[in-house]
DNA sequence: ATCCTATCCTGGCTGC
DNA sequence: TGCAGCCAGGATAGGA
C-alpha cells in the first residue's frame, strides 16, 4: 500500500515530469474521486492552472497551482491502498481503471488511477487546513526522541494503532509499522505510556531508518498494486523482517513470526524479540 | 480517551 | 472448471 516511502517515491519522480507545465484541459470518469467537488466546479478550478510545485505531507501527494504567477490553491491526492499515478503521453492507454486525467501543455497527462474507488484527488483553495490534522512527518527535525518519548507517554494507547493514526505521526501503515516496532523490539500490543525512554529512542531512530531505507529501495511492492510512476515495482519487500512472513523463521532469533490481529489490521511479530 | 465496528471497493484467494 | 464467499487495506464515522 503507498504509505509514506511509495508516497515519496512517487512525488520524486513525477516531480520533473509536472514542474512548470500548465493544465489544458481534464476528464473526470469518476466523481467521489474528486472528494465532493462537482466535475464543473473542479474543472474550473484546475484548468489554466500552472503546476508550481509538487511535495508530499504523511501519505499525500500534493499539487501546488498557480493562476498567473499568484498561488491558487492545490490538488491533494491520497492513494489509499490501490492508487497510482502516472504522467504519461496523452495518447496513452490507462486502462480500465483512470478516475482522473489532467492534460498538460506539453503532449502528456497526469493519470490518477484506481483499481478500487477509494483514491482521492481534491482540489483545495488552502491545503494547508486540509493537512492540518496530520502529526508530525517522521523524518523531520521534528520527530526526535524527546518529542517521542513525550507523545508516548502522554497517551494510553497500544503502539501499533497508535503509529497508524495519522495525526499522531504522519505516513506511516502497516508494513512500516509493523517493520520499525519489530526493529525496535517493540510489541504491538504494548501500551504507549509504559514504555521506557530508551526504547522510545529506539523507535524513533528504527522509524527514520525504516522509512530511509524503504525510500532509497522506491518502496514496497509485495503484491500487484504499487508501482513507481516509471510502472517499475519497488524492492524493499525484499528486505522485510515480519510483514508478511508469518511462520517463516525471524531474521534475529529464528523463531516462527506469527500473525495476530491489532485493530483490524493483520500485524506481524515474533514474540521472543518483541516483548510485552 | 480509547476501542470496536461498519463502510467504501474489487481482485484474488480459498474451498467446495 | 465454476462459483460463492471471504479477505485486505486507509480513513472515517458512529456507538460503546
Amino acid at each position: 500500500m503507498p504509505e509514506l516511502p511509495e508516497v515519496e517515491t512517487i512525488a520524486r519522480l513525477i516531480r520533473p515530469r509536472l514542474e512548470g507545465r500548465r493544465i489544458e484541459d481534464c476528464e473526470v470518469r469518476w466523481t467521489r474521486t474528486l472528494g465532493g467537488l462537482s466535475r464543473p466546479a473542479f474543472a474550473r478550478a484546475v484548468v489554466g492552472a500552472r503546476l508550481s510545485r509538487i511535495w508530499r505531507r504523511g501519505k499525500y501527494v500534493v499539487v501546488d497551482l498557480e493562476h498567473g504567477g499568484r498561488a491558487s490553491g492545490a490538488l491533494v491526492g491520497h492513494l489509499r491502498m490501490t492508487g497510482r499515478i502516472h504522467v504519461e503521453p496523452t495518447t496513452w492507454d490507462p486502462g480500465p481503471y483512470l478516475k482522473v486525467r489532467l492534460a498538460l501543455d506539453d503532449g502528456t497527462s497526469f493519470y490518477f488511477i484506481d483499481v478500487r474507488k477509494f483514491a482521492r484527488l481534491c482540489f483545495t483553495d488552502e491545503p494547508h487546513v486540509l493537512l492540518g490534522d496530520l502529526g508530525p512527518e517522521p523524518l523531520s527535525d521534528e520527530f526526535t526522541p524527546a518529542w517521542l518519548a513525550g507523545a508516548l507517554r502522554s497517551r494510553t494507547r497500544r503502539l501499533k494503532p497508535l503509529l497508524l493514526d495519522q495525526t499522531f505521526l504522519a505516513g506511516i501503515g502497516n508494513i512500516y509499522a509493523d517493520e520499525s516496532l519489530f526493529r525496535a523490539g517493540l510489541h504491538p500490543l504494548a501500551r504507549s505510556d509504559r514504555i521506557s525512554p530508551a526504547r522510545s529512542a529506539a523507535l524513533c531512530t528504527e522509524i527514520r531508518a525504516t522509512l530511509g531505507e524503504a525510500i532509497a529501495r522506491e518502496g514496497s511492492s509485495f503484491d500487484t498494486f504499487y508501482r513507481t510512476p516509471e510502472g517499475n515495482p519497488g524492492s524493499y519487500q525484499d528486505e522485510f523482517k515480519v510483514y508478511g512472513r508469518a511462520g517463516k523463521p525471524c531474521p534475529r532469533c529464528a523463531a516462527p513470526i506469527a500473525r495476530i490481529v491489532v485493530g483490524q489490521r493483520g500485524t506481524h511479530l515474533c514474540r521472543r524479540c518483541q516483548r510485552r
